[in-house]
RNA sequence: GGGCGUUUAGCUCAGUUGGUAGAGCGCUUCCCUUACAAGGAAGAUGUCGGGAGUUCGAGCCUCUCAACGCCCACCA
């Protein structure tokens, strides 16, 4: 008993998968070395954060990652997949603050030092547990280089990017307008702040002129700032207001005095015309200020309460901002300054994080002057040193280049890279240095960074990066091709681009390849909250871990489109696992007494000659997509040889030719070299189940492990185009036979005898194919005839290319039914000639259409003519 | 307000220099043929969103309209 006979009929992924993965981590496959020779590939993972859990995102992106990695680790590269996670400053604080919070205790109480102790602590006991799913995907990273962008090196890269940036003038400290968001308690930048269309109102209030009748009476939408204000504005040229400008106007509730200006700002047309400004909680109103030299007077506070100071009323005092909002419209309201109330559609910044509703908030933070770094980041782009794949993201990646804001980088948080500014503690002035230059004396700025600062290094810090002379960093820095989704372009590949090219002066990667986002089966976005989600978990266990990534892969389109998924599409990669496995079941099956040696070339049979073709093809046209990243198409391509070619047609045939002495020994070679490469082709999509068959084919040569053989090339010695042609002409004649056996109601088991009437030049390649024509059409006898010899009165009669095949029913057939039949092919052929003979007769085709076109065209309507006349021979035979 | 994407078989989607449309699922009929019923065989199914244009020829190029989706900007 052979070991394939022990073999389940049905495939095991979960014990393939886990025998497989260890297999390559214990003989450190995925172990990149940096003195290798080999020219290198490499990808750094955009990191996931460190609270978090494998999403199915993560499993495309991961999926991808690997499979580029495995095919350039077999294409003769040096490949390296560098590991690791993000520190993830908000969300990871967030968690640690919850699990304090559920012990009463909020971390204020335990105080900086105590608190990030925790923090670590919990960090590292989910550190590996994010990547270690990852191992599920069949990841070939090599975690002997796994980092963390908060541990040592990562942070030395931090400081000194810092340092350096704040050195040569980019980075700069101020008082700003910025979101802040009350509930994470600290600023965020502009792309962390996300807009929401809401339903609001507009609120009209009456503010009393001083020492005269009369008001003016502005509309807002945000009435609790109104104790804010410091003026009110109108456009200079608004006639209705002409002679109020320079006036003042009471605060109602408050009565402090502001005055009435005049700015170009304000829109005549919205609202009433006049407008209150806050400079301290608008940014709007915050550029009015400054341009009036107007002081800002803050009233609402980090947390969104209402700052507890003259100038907002008692009442108001410590309330929670909406609160406010509701006191104070109905206190203007029983004042009688409340003049209307509108509905109002406005659309309202949340907190990317926790989509609490952000606060514009005056205050003292750090930036990063984005434009001069721009710059080269746009011309990397655009002359190509970085290209992005599909192109189509260059245009929006540019489009925010070009337009780009300053980067506010400083984190009210404790969790994260503090920032390295150091103030003397009684004259408090700043240093801005790697290390404190004098702990007695000075103190280190309490703010830290956002998170995205460290992941713009990543490329570089991952590689020894401030140490650029690394081996690491000279091997497999640039990296190669940078994979992730379009939803962080801005936030994260844009500051690598803009972070290598300051610091190292190259391109952190000359690709980036865009994926789409996977969304469930309705195309809305995964999420926890509308419970949604698809865990690539489950997906692994119940379909396997390589059906997941060859659907996951099919669906990857070229143009990037989303990936809509639901649980049933994995049966999909489910079924062509278990197909692989049952077809190298019988081909391992049935390799008994095969020697060592490679193909006898000399003695391939016609079907040897077309699957080894059709593999040569596969193989070129696998390498030319997968260098295109058209990696969707390679799935498909793989999945239309191996079953439509290799099982379906190859494989039966094998059987045949297997039982034929003279036959067997090179059908067995074949069988096994095309199975052996079509492993080889599909192991970077589908890694295990191809390294565990591989491992059971006999072998020639003594290949350790299928993710070290070599990929397949094209080689032209495996190039049989002619014979691959005259192959189809058997299938077409054993599918028309099917077709009348099935037509005609002619069970399987029913043995029928059929003539060949061959055209000369075809002939030949009958002969050659009698045995197979006779197996797979289940035909009893095959005699040849003279084309032009009397057809017998009672056959069906398929015409195929030149030849035809004569069927005699006797009793079996209905003749009208195969008059029928051959009509309506008849009418087909005539349709198609005639559109055809429709172009040759324009005058115009055939002075201006190219010489191939027109030739293609005459010898197709020259073949239809020919079949038509056979058809019409064999319908007058009927009659 | 600006930009991008999508619209092809009942469903989900491919379609690479313009040459009369493909896959998977589903559907119909037949078959447990010694790898596989998660399978095999044979089939049916499309005015390629509407309109106009360029061209000998358009799913593909141009314009326009429509629907849906996304991104950016943000008038209180």
């Amino acid at each position: 008993m052979s070991i394939a006979d022990e073999l389940a009929t049905v495939y095991d992924a979960k014990s393939t998968e886990e025998e497989m993965y260890k297999f390559w981590e214990e003989n450190e496959f995925f172990k990149a070395d940096e003195t290798s020779d080999k020219p290198p590939f490499s990808i750094v993972i955009p990191p996931p954060n460190v609270t978090g859990v494998l999403h199915m995102g993560h499993a495309l992106d991961g999926t991808l990652q690997d499979i580029l990695t495995r095919y350039h680790r077999m294409s003769g590269y040096e490949a390296l997949w560098l590991p690791g996670t993000d520190h993830a400053g908000i969300a990871t604080q967030a968690v640690v603050e919850k699990k304090l919070r559920a012990e009463g205790k909020s971390r204020f109480d335990l105080g900086r030092e105590k608190f990030l102790e925790e923090t670590w602590k919990w960090a590292n006991e989910h550190k590996s547990a994010i990547l270690n799913q990852f191992k599920r995907l069949g990841a070939s990273f090599d975690r002997t280089r796994e980092r963390f962008t908060f541990d040592e090196g990562c942070s030395a890269a931090v400081k000194k990017v810092f340092v350096d940036l704040y050195n040569k003038g980019l980075i700069y400290k101020g008082a700003y307008i910025v979101n802040w968001c009350p509930r994470c308690m600290s600023a965020i930048s502009d792309i962390e702040t996300e807009y929401e269309t809401e339903q609001g109102h507009l609120w009209e209030i009456s503010y009393p002129l001083v020492n005269e009748q009369g008001a003016i009476v502005v509309a807002t939408t945000r009435p609790e700032t109104m104790f804010g204000d410091v003026a009110i504005a109108v456009h200079p040229s608004d006639y209705k207001y002409k002679d109020l400008i320079g006036k003042k106007v009471y605060i109602p509730l408050s009565r402090r005095e502001i005055p009435i200006i005049a700015d170009e700002y304000v829109d005549k047309s919205f609202g009433t015309g006049a407008v209150k400004i806050t400079p301290a909680h608008d940014p709007n109103d915050y550029e009015v200020g400054k341009r009036h030299n107007l002081k800002p007077i803050w009233v609402i506070d980090e947390q969104g309460k209402m700052i507890d100071c003259p100038e907002v009323p008692e009442d108001i005092r410590g309330l929670d901002r909406y609160e406010a909002r509701e006191k104070t419209v109905g206190m203007l309201s029983y004042n009688n300054s409340l003049i209307r109330i509108t509905e109002h559609e406005h659309n309202v910044g949340k907190c990317q994080r926790c989509n609490t509703t952000i606060e514009p908030l005056l205050s003292e933070q750090w930036f990063v002057k984005m434009e001069p770094l721009a710059k080269e980041a746009i011309a990397a782009v655009k002359d190509g040193r970085i290209k992005f794949v599909p192109e189509r993201w260059e245009k929006n990646y540019l489009g925010w280049m070009e337009n780009i804001r300053d980067w506010c980088i400083s984190r009210q948080l404790w969790w994260g890279h503090q920032i390295p500014a150091y103030y003397h503690n009684q004259t408090g002035e700043m240093v801005v240095a790697e290390e404190n230059p004098d702990p007695e004396n000075y103190t280190q700025d309490t703010d830290c960074l956002d998170t995205w600062f460290s992941s713009g290094l990543w490329p570089f810090s991952t590689m020894g990066f401030p140490n650029t002379e690394t081996a690491d960093f000279k091997k497999f820095y640039p990296t190669s091709v940078l994979v992730t989704g379009f939803d962080i372009i801005f936030f994260w590949v844009a500051r690598m681009i803009t972070m290598g090219l300051e610091f190292t002066k190259k391109a952190p990667f000359s690709t980036v390849y865009i994926h789409g986002l996977i969304r469930d089966e309705k195309g809305q976005k995964m999420s926890k909250s509308k419970g949604n989600t698809i865990d690539p978990v489950n997906i692994i266990d119940k379909y396997g871990c390589d059906a997941l990534r060859f659907t996951l892969t099919s669906l990857c389109t070229y143009g990037g489109q989303d990936i809509k998924i639901s649980d049933e599409r994995f049966e999909y990669g489910r079924n062509f696992a278990n197909k692989i496995w049952n077809a190298s079941r019988f081909v391992l099956m049935n390799l008994d007494g095969v020697d060592n040696n490679n193909i006898d070339m000399n003695s391939l049979t016609l079907a040897d000659k077309w699957i080894l073709n059709k593999l040569n093809d596969a193989a070129k046209e696998v390498n030319e997509n997968i260098k295109n990243y058209r990696i969707g198409e390679i799935a498909h391509i793989l999945y239309d040889f191996f079953w439509n070619s290799y099982c379906d047609w190859y494989v039966e045939i094998a059987k045949i030719q297997l039982q034929n002495p003279e036959q067997k020994l090179n059908t067995q070679r074949v069988l096994r070299y095309v199975l052996d490469m079509s492993l080889r082709l599909l192991h970077p999509i589908m890694p295990h189940i191809t390294e565990k068959i591989w491992q059971l084919i006999p072998k020639q040569s003594e290949f350790k492990a299928i993710i070290k053989a070599d990929y397949p090339v094209y080689e032209d010695k495996f190039s049989y185009p002619q014979e691959s042609e005259e192959m189809e002409l058997v299938f077409e004649t054993i599918k028309s036979l099917r077709n009348v056996r099935q037509g005609f109601n002619i069970s399987p088991s029913v043995p029928i005898n059929i003539e060949i009437r061959a055209a000369k030049e075809e002939k030949s390649v009958f002969e050659a194919v009698v045995s197979y024509i006779k197996r797979l059409a289940r035909i009893n006898e095959i005699i040849f005839e003279d084309i032009n010899s009397d057809v017998p009165k009672k056959s069906a009669a398929c015409v195929v290319s030149k030849s035809r095949i004569i069927i005699p029913l006797e009793d079996l057939i209905d003749l009208n039914a195969e008059i029928k039949r051959q009509e309506k092919k008849l009418d087909k052929l005539t349709s198609e000639k005639n559109s055809l003979l429709g172009r040759l007769n324009n005058e115009k085709f055939t002075s201006k259409a190219p010489k191939e076109v027109i030739e293609q065209s005459k010898q197709r309507v020259e073949e239809i003519e020919h079949q038509e006349e056979s058809i019409k021979e064999l319908i007058n035979n009927l009659k």
